[in-house]
DNA sequence: GCATCATCGA
């Protein structure tokens, strides 16, 4: 008894609305101007139909709102924002038929989202007479996906359920990703459960995204699993988390489910699974996935993660040689070619391309310079580096950031001029932040420069007083010039803090696995041979020359335990993996957490030329390609 | 007729 008195009012109203939409539809167009304005909403062009507003608005005659939020559509479409805000301003003086004017200012709130304009977005929705559960959506989507603005999402949620608003698929889906902590995100996905609404397709993969993203990967999984029906971007949602959190391994073997369960290889999931090989250095599987990539040639996306793929692969041949055949790029194609080569340290060629991409009329953006300074400043190339800087706005209308700043000191710093740099520091526009100064300690590392990097230290502890980076750079500096005592000291402050130094890690991929290798860790099954083979390793290119560099050690120590301290370096256990199981003609690659040692870069250069192999090592920001006895770095790194 | 999830470059 009790529902059917709830039941029925909502379902007149509904029949109202559906008498009044079929009025709205089939009522003749009582002039033809108005009908001639319905059709260019349908049709286009949308110049032409923005163009009649001001017509219809002499004349006195009220658009309908079907044709209004259709021109609003297309004003996202193919308008700016500037038509947008003349849209809106007509419906503000002329208004809408009444059925229809939410729907009508909803589509507006919607417009200026899209447009970047949330400001504007916020002022109408805060002047709207009657909000629904659109209307509400629209806004905490929006703050959701604006940086900074997660909180303000959930407190948006609040006020909506206080209006008497119940959230829905929609809402749930969007304001997810809003959740910053485990906890709000434990409580969220029991609301979705509350209502129901945890097993729609959005919601799943919403909640799977944002379990991963906090880092909860069983939280993102048992989600998943629990799944009965599901769709293909649940499964991508689930393959990019564990590709996305470094578990590239997960992200491959979920690949193959997703198969197995019937679903093709989506752009989505490949794009993801390419990730997952770039992170972990996994050529052999990524020349796989690009067999399935080729009957995709139109996507993009797709592609710019391929290219990606063979680039932090140090596969520049296969990168260059895709780059070619693309039938479309981007400027995110050809930025990641102008890294990627960069990265590789052939910054001429960056250049070259950075110079044929101008050519072509793409306009670069302001990754593409971090990408042409990274060139320079690997490459020493002062000037160039400094001309790029100064006429980058100039150029290209676009302002030096803190990125470009950052270039900047590394190029100085990298070239030694260690004063310049701390001079550019001191004059730049911007306040300098931890990264900046990060660079310049970095910088006074390489050219052994204690007082200055001591400063620099400083100021990053200033900012960030529990700087890890800051206090190992610095003892390593101290211990660089001997100089124990303070070298000690700042090891002894971060062992109070409870600090440790992060270890040494190398990957390595044989037969499309994926073998780790940790400094000083003996555990591997084939430790043994590893041994046995970096004896046989040091033997032969002691006969070229080879000294263990020992004041890479950073520790106070005999010369015998830095010998062997050195010797066990994750790269030269991987190297040595390698040279023992690499294919015949093909490179030894390698990935590595840290950066490479002095000693590890000498020991690499001449096993390079006694072993006749190519070895490549990736670290967090380059690449050595080690050949004949030479890397493709030129010392200079 | 308006609002939702995943996938590319420093």
């Amino acid at each position: 008894m009790n529902s059917l008195f709830k039941r029925l009012p909502r379902n007149r109203l509904a029949a109202t609305r559906r008498s009044s939409r079929r009025r709205l539809h089939t009522q003749p167009h009582s002039h033809p101007l108005l009908a001639t304005f319905s059709r260019l909403c349908v049709e286009g062009p949308f110049p032409a139909a923005l163009a009649l507003l001001p017509d219809l608005a002499s004349a006195g005659l009220r658009a309908d709102p079907v044709s209004l939020t259709r021109l609003v559509k297309l004003c996202v479409r193919h308008g700016t924002a500037s038509d947008g805000r003349l849209i809106h301003r007509h419906v503000a003086a002329h208004g809408a038929l009444s059925p229809g004017g939410l729907v009508v200012s909803n589509s507006l709130v919607s417009m200026y989202v899209k447009f970047g304009l949330l400001d504007d977005a916020l002022r109408l929705f805060d002047g709207m007479p009657e909000r629904n559960v659109v209307t509400w959506t629209t806004v905490v989507s929006a703050l959701a996906n604006a940086d900074g603005k997660k909180d303000e999402a959930l407190r948006f949620l609040v006020a909506m359920r206080r209006d008497g608003v119940a959230p829905n698929a929609y809402t749930f889906s969007s304001v997810l990703g809003a959740c910053g902590t485990p906890g709000v995100l434990a409580a969220m996905h029991a609301s979705t459960v509350k209502v129901g609404l945890d097993s729609d397709v959005f919601v799943r993969s919403s909640l799977i995204d944002s379990y991963m993203k906090l880092g909860d990967l069983d939280g993102g999984r048992s989600v998943f699993d629990e799944m009965v029906t599901g769709d293909s971007v649940v499964w991508n949602s689930i393959i990019a988390g564990f590709a996305q959190s470094g578990d590239g391994a997960g992200a491959m073997e979920l690949f193959m489910r997703m198969k197995g369960a019937g679903f093709s290889a989506n752009q989505g999931a490949l794009t993801s699974v390419l990730r997952a090989c770039t992170g972990m250095v996994t050529l052999e599987v990524g020349r796989q996935v690009h067999a399935h990539v080729l009957k995709y040639e139109k996507d993009l996306i797709l592609h710019n993660a391929l290219l990606d793929m063979y680039c932090k692969c140090g596969s520049l041949q296969d990168a260059d040689a895709l780059f070619r055949r693309m039938p479309q790029r981007d400027v995110i194609s050809w930025s990641t070619m102008i890294s990627g080569l960069a990265q590789n340290g052939r910054s001429t060629e960056a250049l070259s391309v950075f110079d044929l991409m101008k050519s072509e009329g793409v306009a670069p953006t302001c990754i593409t310079l971090v990408g042409v300074l990274f060139a320079c400043s690997h490459a020493g190339l002062v000037e160039d580096g400094w001309y790029y800087f100064k006429s980058m706005e100039k150029l290209f209308g676009i302002r030096p950031e803190k990125e470009h700043h950052n270039c900047m000191v590394d190029l100085l710093g990298r070239a030694g001029k260690l004063d310049e740099a701390l001079k550019f520091i001191h004059e730049m526009s911007l306040d300098p932040d931890s990264v900046i100064w990060r660079t310049l300690l970095g910088a006074c590392r390489m050219h052994k420069n204690a007082n200055l990097a001591a400063y620099a230290a400083r100021e990053i502890l200033k900012l960030e007083p529990d700087d890890q980076g800051a206090r190992i750079l610095l003892s390593n500096t101290y211990a660089d010039l001997r100089q124990w005592t303070d070298a000690e000291k700042s090891w002894k402050a971060m062992r109070d803090r409870g600090m440790k130094k992060e270890p040494g890690r190398s990957w390595i991929e044989l037969e499309k696995q994926v073998h780790v290798f940790i400094a000083g860790d003996l555990s591997h099954p084939c430790s043994d041979s590893i041994v046995q083979e970096l004896n046989r390793l040091i033997g032969r290119i002691s006969a070229l020359g080879y000294v263990p560099q020992t004041e890479f050690v950073l520790q106070d120590l005999p010369i015998e335990q830095k010998e062997d301290l050195l010797k066990y370096h994750s790269e030269k256990l991987a190297i040595a993996f390698g040279t023992t199981h690499a294919m015949e003609g093909k490179p030894i690659r390698i990935m590595k957490n840290l950066r490479i040692c002095g000693d590890c870069h000498a020991f690499a250069k001449l096993v390079s030329k006694s072993e006749g192999k190519v070895v490549i090592i990736r670290d967090p920001v380059r690449f050595h390609h080690f050949q004949d006895g030479a890397c493709s770095c030129g010392d200079y790194w």
